[in-house]
DNA sequence: TTAGAATCTGACTAAATGGTCAAGAAATTG
DNA sequence: CAATTTCTTGACCATTTAGTCAGATTCTAA
């Protein structure tokens, strides 16, 4: 079959094996053996679609911020608070969930600097992050949600949102569940919207009618 | 000088050379010659006091854990739900804030899966929740407080305040600040104390009188 | 003071691991 | 159906690095 169209689906295979390497076991701790017995190829194949370890974890760290950013043109200033930000939220949830690997990955690459992301969370999230801020603040002053520092509202909706991925180990140990199920999913994300919209003034709409 | 005190200071100054080289690179990422460097000796002094690698990390997992409980033995069904858990929430930002590089050094260990920390989160962690889960619902059936579930709100006062230690790096960016300052500390940890006492249905005090 | 224990250290080693390479297999093309 | 390019792979190498060790140094106790 084609040779363009099995390049594709080898370097994806490479990258999805990759990413969920570099999430388990970090950077440093990742062999490029064990992506390669992962990926089911012998490791010099790996070296001839990727240039170095590194050059491999960056294109990861590409493809997830390519990922991430996708489905998120969020809302504008004449949006409803309430479901905007519920939408946000269950948006999150929902994509930690889907691929946690890809959130731990991230979050690995913060907590060590972001050195690698430099460029990225100043040139591309920062903006993303001012428009939206701007959005909050134009329905605070037309009187639609209580008065909220809008940059600490992000934050405190990434880190409650993401923190079922990241740190899904302690939330099973604690919770002593062996998996984080679809249920439990709708579950956090209910609890989340409301106690970020209630702390926002907003009333929570019912989500079983 | 007594030799039983200076065993104690090298085996502290390594503790916490070893806890700063392992937030920022990792277990695997982190080589015995940097922490050697960084608390000042030879390599093989290191090995002298810590059995391996693995030891050392061990011991300064164990460590974390031991300061952290210390101050951590909150409140009773009797006290004001309002307050305590707006204590709490001061607290553990405050202690994110003192030790960052602890915080990082739990995060990832977690994140990776917490390999290391089973026996912790499940028979010190787990019970320790499940007390301050008996009393937050005690407060619910008294009718002081909106109906909760308990352990989600644990789980979000902890992601959130958490998250400007181990995602300092993003938050940093973001604001387009250099250094998180006690100021932007404060603002924190009422932002979040605001937040989540609302969503508890419970009145914010004002904290300037 | 001195024997003996505890601590410290430079030099070394064995193993692990990222990366290379040359030769072969497969696909593409004119 | 060559000729050429692209891809695959086992074997190999150079480097890094955790851990060792024997000898020096410092402390303790009698």
């Amino acid at each position: 079959m084609a040779n363009r169209h099995n390049r594709t689906i080898q370097k994806q295979q490479i990258l999805t094996a990759a990413k969920q390497e570099y999430a388990l076991r970090g950077f440093s701790g990742t062999r490029m053996q064990a992506i390669a017995d992962r990926a089911g190829m012998p490791k010099a194949n790996i070296h001839y679609h990727f240039k170095s370890k590194q050059g491999l974890y960056l294109a990861v760290l590409d493809q997830i911020i390519d990922t991430w950013n996708q489905p998120f043109e969020w809302v504008s200033a004449d949006d409803d608070p309430a479901e905007a930000l519920d939408n946000f939220i269950r948006n999150k949830v929902q994509q930690s969930y889907n691929d946690p690997a890809a959130s731990r990955l991230f979050a690995s690459e913060i907590i060590q600097g972001a050195p690698h992301l430099q460029e990225y969370l100043r040139h591309r999230m920062r903006p993303w992050v001012k428009a939206r801020v701007a959005v909050i603040e134009n329905w605070i002053k037309a009187g639609k949600m209580r008065e909220t520092d809008p940059y600490q509202l992000i934050f405190m909706i990434w880190a409650s949102t993401q923190h079922y991925a990241d740190f899904q180990a302690q939330v099973l140990a604690i919770l002593n569940k062996a998996e984080f199920d679809s249920d439990l999913l709708q579950e956090t994300a209910s609890f989340i919207s409301g106690m970020i919209l209630r702390g926002c003034g907003l009333s929570v709409k019912d989500n079983k009618p």
